[in-house]
DNA sequence: AGCACGCCGACT
DNA sequence: GTCGGCGTGCTC
């Protein structure tokens, strides 16, 4: 009697055996729908051998094999299984997690036919520059796995090649991933593939879409029908059969990274994807995380770069600081910035002004008592929306009405203090009474539908000033666009997160970048306190490399992140000294003592300590090799699985974490 | 994760 | 006298 292992969507590191009298080594990959506990469940045979762990009197039996898709492949199971390894999941939440919700029900919805696609006429190829082409033909050469990093900065034509890669491994009969940060962002991008392969299917795989055409598009990638798979994140895992490219864009973007369940990073995982399935990957950036930086110094990725623009016309703008320890500011706008914005109005560009703080102002405050509008559910300020005169917490979503008086003591002289968007965008409007201001930030454009209306907006010229936060920062063409001001950049300098200046000279690259493309010379203000700062230094020579080396010596000396490797433990409870008491108990689990290469700091309190009134801890696990930490881990999660959890406990381990 | 069973407080 | 709190244990 043949028996199934079966894997099911629980957190539980085994598998479950049933009876099955038909199955074969056919059905391992299939889906199956088979009794638990009271109740059903569907999971995926992933062995059917004659003589399982279980007696056979004690199985179950399978209620049925599904066969309305292919067995999910082998190389499917091997980057699960990876995954499963190198993040501590369980191997079957992992597998659930790859397939679309509809796949996973146990009573299949009937299916509606799908729409057809539009077809879009084709563009002609630009000639390639001398640079694009070495690129191009330094992944084409390479037989199996290879991993390049593509490094360029905005308008150096990185699209190109991608574009031409892929229109390679589709001339192979290949398909492709290209993965992304958020597709929402990014409509040009999607546009740009879908012109250039009018020919070839072209499906999108991200959170946003509806489960059915989620759904269908999946099918479409592993039926091989589809052949570019442009997705974020989850896209991933994506059965290929004909697998022949990866693409990563804006590898250096924190949405790669998974923050809830399986704590993936997607970027990472495409490289082993590409290693096990012997295919070239190419990651793509302007400003490449330090991690990817210190792979194409050495002799993990080879480097690619992208030097001259593509767009001879177009010139890099020039970049100049505005110290402002010496000057009167007006809403923290400096006189400096308020000319260049006033010569932009009359000459009929436009500006950007970027501050990534949204809301009016960070906080409300009572200058006579000392109190300050908090969170009581979080270890956090409710921020000041005056738009519609609430006061919210960014974090959890807590919303109360502005109080007109000091709750605490009554006086009726409470301020807002510090600026948001809303506050700037006030300003500016009151300085100049007949510009067209557009604030965008996610109080602004809360769907892809009002995202898209803005882009019209912006484009059709309706604008003369935008204030944004990090959502105008992403790859986007405003042509008439030649002045981005940046209001509160300092505040990332002097971050206890020493991540901060990485994603701060990412942030101000890219939004440096959106400033004159086309014909017209753009122009980049930074307002700061400290012009000094080598940060600001490389930022006005466009020195990544520079600013890459700088902070590679700094980590290095630090011991920290590329040349450590860390884990997280995190617990929450209503009490942080259930949280605490939880993580001294793990410190001293038996494992820790067995593996000396592993360093375990003590637990303490996260930096957001309370989120929707849980408390918080943290315990930093450290190694100076990736194989000392792996070798540890399962270990040691197998004892913490062990240990008796305090009631109301959660807890979860992140491997690689990119905040601490 | 669900979902049972299983013993101690405020309610019809 | 019960409804229900969540602690503990199991699911092939």
């Amino acid at each position: 009697m043949p028996v199934l292992r079966v894997a099911l969507d629980l957190p539980l590191h085994r598998l479950f055996e049933y009876r099955a009298e038909q199955a074969s080594v056919a059905d391992i990959g299939r889906r199956v729908r088979v009794p638990f506990g009271r109740g059903e469940k569907i999971g995926i045979v992933v062995a059917v051998v004659e003589q399982g762990e279980w007696p056979l009197e004690q199985l179950k039996a399978a209620t049925a094999i599904l066969d309305d898709l292919p067995p999910l492949p082998d190389d499917f199971f091997a980057l699960c299984e990876f995954a499963s390894n190198y993040y501590q999941a369980p191997f079957g939440e992992v597998l659930m997690q790859a397939l679309p919700v509809g796949l996973k029900r146990l009573a299949a919805p009937q299916r509606r036919a799908g729409r057809a696609v539009k077809a879009v006429a084709p563009l002609a190829p630009p000639a390639l520059t001398a640079e694009q082409a070495t690129a191009i033909n330094a992944v084409a050469i390479a037989g199996g796995f290879s991993a390049h990093l593509l490094f360029g900065v905005t308008g150096s034509g990185k699209t190109e090649v991608y574009l031409r890669l892929i229109e390679r491994t589709l001339a192979l009969g290949e398909q492709v991933l290209l993965l992304v940060p958020e597709i929402n962002l990014t409509p040009q991008l999607e546009a740009r593939v879908r012109s250039r392969f009018p020919e070839h299917n072209v499906v999108a795989l991200h959170s946003e879409l509806a489960e059915a055409a989620r759904e269908r598009n999946w099918r479409a990638a592993f039926s091989g029908a589809a052949a570019i798979v442009l997705g974020t994140r989850l896209a991933v895992f994506t059965p290929l059969p004909r697998l022949g490219l990866i693409l990563i864009d804006e590898e250096h973007d924190p949405s790669f990274k998974q923050q809830d369940g399986m704590r993936y990073s997607a970027r990472d995982l495409a490289v082993v994807r590409a290693r096990q399935q012997a295919v070239p990957i190419l990651l793509g950036s302007a400003t490449p995380s330090l991690e990817t930086w210190a792979n194409a110094q050495g002799s993990r990725y080879a480097l690619l770069t992208l030097r001259e623009r593509a767009n001879p016309q177009a010139r890099l703008p020039a970049v100049r600081l505005v110290d402002t320890r010496r000057m009167v500011l007006r809403e923290g706008v400096s006189e400096a910035l308020v000319s260049a914005i006033r010569q932009r109005l009359e000459r009929g560009e436009q500006s950007l002004v970027f501050l990534n703080r949204r809301g009016y102002a960070p906080v409300l405050a009572c200058p006579a008592c000392g109190w300050v509008s908090r969170c009581h559910r979080c270890a956090a300020n409710l921020v000041l929306h005056l738009a519609d005169r609430r006061l919210r917490c960014h974090h959890c979503g807590l919303e109360e009405r502005v109080p007109r008086a000091c709750p605490t003591c009554g006086n009726q002289d409470i301020h807002p203090f510090g600026r948001g968007t809303q506050r700037v965008e006030e300003w500016l409007q009151g300085e100049f009474p007949d510009a067209r201001i557009l604030r965008v930030d996610r109080d602004s454009v809360k769907s892809r539908k009002q995202w898209e209306a803005m882009l019209d907006r912006i484009h059709g010229g309706e604008a003369d000033i935008l204030v944004g936060t990090q959502m105008l920062a992403k790859g986007h063409d405003f042509p008439k666009l030649t002045l981005v001001g940046v209001l509160g950049a300092d505040s990332a300098l002097y971050a206890a997160d020493w991540r901060a200046p990485e994603r701060l000279f990412a942030q101000l690259m890219q939004v440096a970048g959106r400033a004159g493309r086309a014909e017209l010379e753009g122009e980049v203000l930074i307002q700061t306190q400290y012009p000094e700062h080598p940060l600001f230094a490389a930022l006005v020579a466009q020195d990544y490399p520079g600013f890459a080396a700088g902070q590679l010596k700094e980590r290095e000396q630090a011991g920290f992140p590329p040349y450590a490797f860390q884990a997280v433990l995190r617990a929450e409870a209503p009490a942080m000294a259930d949280a605490m008491a939880f993580l001294a108990q793990a410190v001293v689990l038996p494992p820790v003592a067995e593996h000396e290469q592993v360093m375990l700091y003590d637990p303490v309190p996260m930096r957001m300590a309370r989120l929707a009134n849980l408390e918080r801890a943290q315990l930093l696990v450290e190694a100076g090799s990736r194989p000392a930490l792996q070798a540890f881990l399962p270990r040691w999660r197998a004892a913490i699985e062990q240990l008796k959890q305090p009631a109301r406990l959660r807890w979860h381990l992140e491997v690689d974490p990119l905040e601490l």
